[in-house]
DNA sequence: CCCTTGGGTTCGGATTCCGAACCCTAGCTG
DNA sequence: CAGCTAGGGTTCGGAATCCGAACCCAAGGG
């Protein structure tokens, strides 16, 4: 009868929704997927008001998602890039990516396809099991509570 | 120079993002994931308000990732569960949760384990090439626009 | 000198969020 | 049968966010 009960500030999924599960950050990481940098750029792609973009780029930089470094165009200018810390989150947009194709595909498909750079297969997420190796969905998997919660 | 450049109301990214990237929808799915399924249940366990609460399980209903269904305990319940649709979604929670233990774990670990039911291996999550199986990061990914955006 | 460009900041109004209080229905309790 | 409780909501007003538009600033360029 008592489903599994998780403290929402120590659960390690929590944490990370909490983040990801805010305004307009799943697409700012999106279009740093795609290559774009520039406030400016990210601003016209994807048609956020200037004020929230400043604010949710400041909060991946400290989050350590981004970095905001200066470089030389014509004259100083600053991009954001993604960092060893925000590439790795790469699965979870293609998982949701993956999702977005299968249920929410608009009738035109995907609007870009993404390829194996070096063999030209398509890209694939998996969950799986360590160690035999098995596709794994919700029901193959056990939870087992380590801490408690709210106590 | 130009970046990539993609349609925000056709992209398969996007839209599950818009939906996700919605408070507090990611920790009713994590929690739906863990077994919750009423309403009080969610309520307690997320400490969020009954309004709010409402509002996402409709619109999570409405998207055909929940389902609500009358079941019989001494009278007439409901209970909200996944559906096909939201089962599905469990690569996003899985990826989300790996990113999770790596790069925002708490001192004492993560709060539950995962593990294959039948073998007891760790649950993994791989972004992989399906024609060649080489596991793939960011870089090793080509995107090709189909579309043209805000035209 | 004035204009443009990138990268912001400020401001007021419009939305959303949230907590608390309330509602309704069936059983159970006395 | 009056009242209490539990599940599952709805309503409401204040607080926090969001957003668009306007403004700021520095450095080239014409």
């Amino acid at each position: 009868m008592a489903h599994v009960k998780v403290a929402d500030e120590l659960c390690t999924v929590s944490l990370p929704a909490a983040l990801l599960g805010e305004r307009w950050t799943l697409l700012l990481l999106r279009q740093a997927f795609l290559g774009t940098r520039r406030f400016e750029d990210f601003q016209t792609s994807m048609d956020i008001s200037r004020s929230v973009l400043t604010e949710r780029l400041g909060t991946l930089v400290e989050e350590g998602i981004l970095r905001r470094e200066a470089y030389k165009d014509v004259r100083t200018r600053y991009e954001y890039r993604l960092t060893e810390k925000g590439l790795d989150l790469y699965p979870v947009l293609m998982a949701l990516r993956k999702w977005g194709d299968r249920w929410m595909s608009p009738a035109e498909g995907p609007s870009f396809d993404l390829h194996h750079r070096t063999c030209g297969g398509d890209v694939g997420v998996h969950v799986s099991c360590e160690t035999c190796g098995t596709e794994l969905s919700a029901r193959d998997v056990r939870v087992t509570p380590l801490r408690d919660s709210h106590p």
